[in-house]
DNA sequence: TCTGGGGTCCTAGGACCC
DNA sequence: TCTGGGGTCCTAGGACCC
């Protein structure tokens, strides 16, 4: 194994034996926090927090700097602030990340098409078809990462290994700005004495279950027997763990995933117990879900509603539609019915959500494209402005004009759709 | 220190059918 | 009449990941 990082570039990763090891995990650095360091240079050096400073919110990221105080993802903003009274927190700008990270992923195209895309920040590569041209899997990782720096600025961290599981570990413990390279001969003397919370798919809760089996480290589940491991975490999980801990992992980059569900929530700055209140903001997540299914050309078979009440329980309920749809108002009315089947009377509600399932290939590619259903969601939100505003405010007319044209339309504004 | 928002996958239990 | 067993589908809840 060998490590290069950005201040000991002189140790080459040339001398170790990468041949197999063509999967590369790229991660990039504290990512939402080193693009808004691009805006803000003057923070450079300072603990430096992404994420709302007010109401129930938690860290999203966190430079090192910060991290150094013990801050990290996840962790509420209030104890982050506590442990770093200084950091300096700035509003997560989603958008400026999205744009970022477009750049960063199109770097990885010019290597390889082989690249999976698994967040906003973080990818597989399969490099086996680049050797040739561009040279071994890891001349081709710090290639990237010279890349990467170059054409945004930013800094990230790759791991390269036979698999993606390994690739993925490398690519953690070469942070931040590093290089890994786990030579295929090599992998399971790097896995055995790591502890089980390293394996894909230990959490919390698993760690405790296996620990309380005397199992601490990625040896011991790679050695116990299978059917103890399936005792204590399901025959899926016990599985997969132990091919892991062997260091087997056969899962292949995949180009293309196709998105399984949709959906939208929020979490409100107190707990909301009027259900007029609520059922306005089910209107507008249903809105805002109905809006991603049309871009993304999808239709969702089945709504679910999920509530999240004040002692932090949480509920959750599906209803198949009528029909595949995508429009706002069809999953609101879905997802009203749900609520209110809950009958959830006056217990405060910390938090509500919407989510479209069972998706399907929309209507565009199926040649019956709707052209009503943008016009319905805007009636969609109207409904809203009126539950908000009042009836006598808020017409049709007065937002949004003459009804958009569509050739031969019949139906009068205000009217629902078909 | 009270715990985000975007997702994926798995499991258990009930319904239903043969 | 007092009770099988397997397969499949659906739903709710939970663990996990970034």
């Amino acid at each position: 194994m060998s490590r290069q990082d950005g201040r000991l570039r002189r140790i080459s990763a040339d001398s170790v034996d990468d041949a197999g090891a063509t999967i590369l995990h790229v991660d990039m650095d504290a990512f939402f926090a080193s693009v808004e360091l691009l805006d803000h240079p003057e923070l450079l050096g300072k603990p430096v927090i992404v994420g709302h400073r007010e109401g129930r919110s938690v860290v999203t990221t966190a430079t090192y700097e910060a991290r150094a105080y013990g801050v990290g993802s996840a962790m509420p903003m209030a104890r982050a602030l506590q442990l770093c009274p200084n950091a300096i927190v700035l509003t997560p700008r989603h958008e400026l990340y999205r744009d970022y990270s477009a750049r960063v992923m199109a770097v990885f195209e010019q290597v390889t098409p082989v690249v999976e895309k698994l967040s906003i920040d973080e990818a597989f590569l399969d490099v086996a078809g680049a050797r040739r041209l561009l040279g071994s899997p890891a001349h081709i990782a710090r290639m990237l990462r010279e890349r990467v720096r170059a054409e945004t600025g930013l800094t990230c961290s790759i791991g390269v290994a036979a698999t993606k599981f390994l690739a993925k570990l490398a690519s953690g413990m070469a942070k931040p700005d590093g290089l890994l390279v786990i030579p295929p001969a090599e992998s399971l003397e790097f896995l055995r004495p790591l502890p089980i919370r390293a394996l894909w798919g230990v959490g919390g809760k698993t760690e405790e279950s296996l620990s309380r089996l005397g199992l601490r480290t990625v040896a011991d589940i790679a050695d116990v027997p299978l059917s103890a491991l399936r005792r204590a975490v399901g025959d899926a999980t016990a599985v997969r763990l132990h091919e892991l801990a062997n260091g087997r992992d056969p899962r292949a980059v995949e180009t293309q995933r196709i998105e399984k569900s949709v959906g939208h929530e929020v979490t409100f700055h107190e707990d909301i117990s009027d259900s007029g209140r609520l059922e306005r903001e089910l209107l507008r997540l249903a809105s805002q879900v109905g809006e991603r299914l049309r871009r993304t050309d999808t239709l969702a078979g089945s709504v679910a509603l999920k509530l999240r009440y004040s002692d932090f329980t949480t509920v959750s309920r599906t209803r198949r539609l009528p029909e595949p749809s995508n429009v706002g108002r069809r999953i609101y009315d879905a997802s009203l019915a749900l609520f209110r089947e809950l009958g959830v009377g006056a217990r405060p509600v910390r938090l509500i959500g919407v989510r479209a399932e069972n998706l399907d290939a929309g209507q565009l590619s199926a040649g019956l494209w709707d052209p009503d259903a943008d016009w319905r969601d805007a009636e969609t939100a109207i409904d809203g402005l009126r539950e908000k505003f009042g009836k006598a405010v808020v017409t049709p007319a007065s937002l949004l004009g003459a009804r958009p044209g569509t050739a031969g339309g019949t139906r009068q504004p205000g009217t629902p759709g078909s």
